[in-house]
DNA sequence: CTGTTAGCGCGTTCAC
DNA sequence: GTGAACGCGCTAACAG
């Protein structure tokens, strides 16, 4: 089979302690001695077997990241943000993707607790966390990630999403807009919901009116189809400002109104996004978004992570909620700074 | 720490061979006493160690993924495509990201090593695979994705770019078009020189022209840019139909000739895209495109690894090279049937 | 059918 | 600064 320490030692002429001690700690061994077993490690092609060193450690060195959708933009910068900041601590971040599906969801969970990984970073689909509360129970840290734990039982990072859809109608209003449309669904989904809530204390005592469509999802057609529902009413009763509950459904508002002639945005109608995608900028009228730190969302939750790690004893998790941040761009605002354009792909 | 087989065959009464046998051949063992230690099992919370499993086993069931990007919607369509193959034989698969750096590609691949992964999945940055060499002559199977091995000594997967390059400019001169344009680049990238390549075979000797633009890359910016170029010529100078090197550099061109007053879409330019991203069914006009098949291409990924690891002593890798398929809509084609457009996201 | 036991490859004692 | 021996948790082989 692949060479172990035993070939590696008798190949430098040192004993199996020594060439351990080569690896891990090096400083403990006469610097000849260091080169003979380097030498001996390259020229067998040695590679340690990380699971007899798990065995031994009794832990691995890699964090396991459940997520929702790989393919989602969101969770993939949430990715980089989360294997950055383990690289810094020597740690790997292994993904998996649990699409949306709770049984892949259980079996993966099975499986990085199996691999005894250091830690789990988790956006859970189900509302029922007692599955994750065992794991949490039998020692793996458990960070929650876009989600908070209402019993405070474990750490979490999430966004406000409530703040989120205050500052994208609030835009509207500070700008100047007085009838406006806040367009996203299913309400069923609590980050759509809040989005709302937020935007409706932005409006309220404003005297600016705030419509709500409750659109089946969140996709480019949907979008297209509540432009054109808009086009064919009387313009008096047009919307000059539409909140998108996500850029896509934006994306599918813009490509209309964008081609209808009487029509211009920002003048007539001025429109935001929510994600903030790296599409957004690269729309044909880039598109006034509300972008969310998903890099800092990962970083921050490997930190709690390892914090868990260190003060077991800590009864409750924190609860990590960061704001978003509005980024203006020409759907509300024509005349600005050009910016650099994201080369994202 | 956390239970191990003893503790549940302590608790179950039994000795540990049996709830070995329970866990993994439970026709072995009389069903009275599966029941007593599975209940054990459960009563105790007991998660068995991956790590001594493997040590023991020698191989892991997991396969590791190395990807240029996991962001990039092809990339993330072979993952799932090798997840669901890898599952189909009871393996999982683990990602990760080398981001275009060979550092990176470098760490992972040995991490993967370490791991003792049944086989390993890349999409190698570096032209040099002697690295990659040495991990498949220490035993570990090894399938290149996206990407052909010159001396054959990798089993591979990849797609006729060549072929895609034809069908996407032989589409433009059936739909009757003239004067082509192909534009994308940079040329150093093979699969780009490749699909320039085709669309020249596809013009050749037909008497229809094809300019060739050199793009500094392949982004929504700088399509828009191209285009505005075109626009800027006297109309008897424009090209009547377009094929762009990916869909990004489509829907650049694409949004500047949307809003153009004397430009129609496909009747004065017609558009062709690669990759058929998500996005493409979604944009204002449907963007006709080329669709690698990219789901199947990690299946047949792992299918081929499997394939190595039972058949070690074959001399040299299968080279297996997928067509590309035609997907056409209303940017070359205005009237044809409503396809149900996805609903990504 | 069930119990006992020997390693898998490594890291870590301790003696030297 | 070095080497020999033990054990991490599990599985497979063999003995009962």
């Amino acid at each position: 089979m692949s060479v172990s320490v035993r070939d590696v030692a008798k190949k430098a002429g040192v004993s199996v302690g020594t060439v351990s001690n080569v690896i891990n700690n090096p400083d403990k061994v006469a610097q000849a001695t260091v080169l003979k077993v380097q030498a001996a490690i390259k020229g067998l092609g040695f590679i340690r077997n990380d699971a007899a060193r798990q065995l031994r450690a009794g832990k691995s060195r890699s964090i396991g990241l459940v997520v929702l959708a790989v393919q989602n933009p969101f969770f993939a910068e949430v990715a980089r943000g989360a294997e950055e900041a383990a690289t810094d601590h020597g740690l790997t971040v292994l993904f998996a993707n649990s699409d949306e599906n709770e049984d892949r969801e259980r079996h993966l969970l099975v499986l990085f607790e199996e691999q005894r990984v250091a830690g789990l970073l988790v956006s859970p689909i189900a509302s029922d966390l007692s599955e994750i509360t065992k794991i949490s129970d039998r020692g793996t840290p458990v960070v929650l990630v876009d989600r908070e734990s209402k019993d405070k039982s474990f750490s979490s990072v999430s966004v406000d999403n409530v703040a989120g859809g205050f500052m994208a109608a609030n835009h509207l209003v500070e700008i100047g807009k007085k009838k406006t449309m806040f367009a996203g669904g299913p309400m069923s989904i609590k980050q759509i919901a809040d989005r709302l809530k937020g935007a409706k204390r932005a409006t309220q005592g404003t005297g600016v009116t705030l419509e709500v469509v409750e659109t089946k999802n969140l996709t480019v057609p949907e979008g297209r189809a509540l432009a054109e529902e808009i086009l064919s009413r009387p313009k008096k009763l047009w919307p000059d400002g539409i909140f998108a509950a996500n850029d896509l459904l934006a994306f599918g508002i813009m490509q209309v109104l964008v081609v209808a002639p009487n029509v211009s945005i920002p003048e007539d109608i001025a429109l935001v996004g929510y994600d903030d995608i790296s599409y957004s900028s690269n729309a044909l009228i880039s598109l006034t978004s509300v972008r969310q730190p998903s890099l800092t969302i990962g970083a921050k939750a490997v930190e709690l992570l390892l914090r868990a790690d260190q003060n077991i004893n800590e009864p409750v998790g924190r609860q990590v909620v960061f704001q978003p941040e509005l980024v203006v761009r020409d759907s509300t605002l024509p005349k600005r700074i050009e910016l650099i354009p994201l080369d994202h792909y």
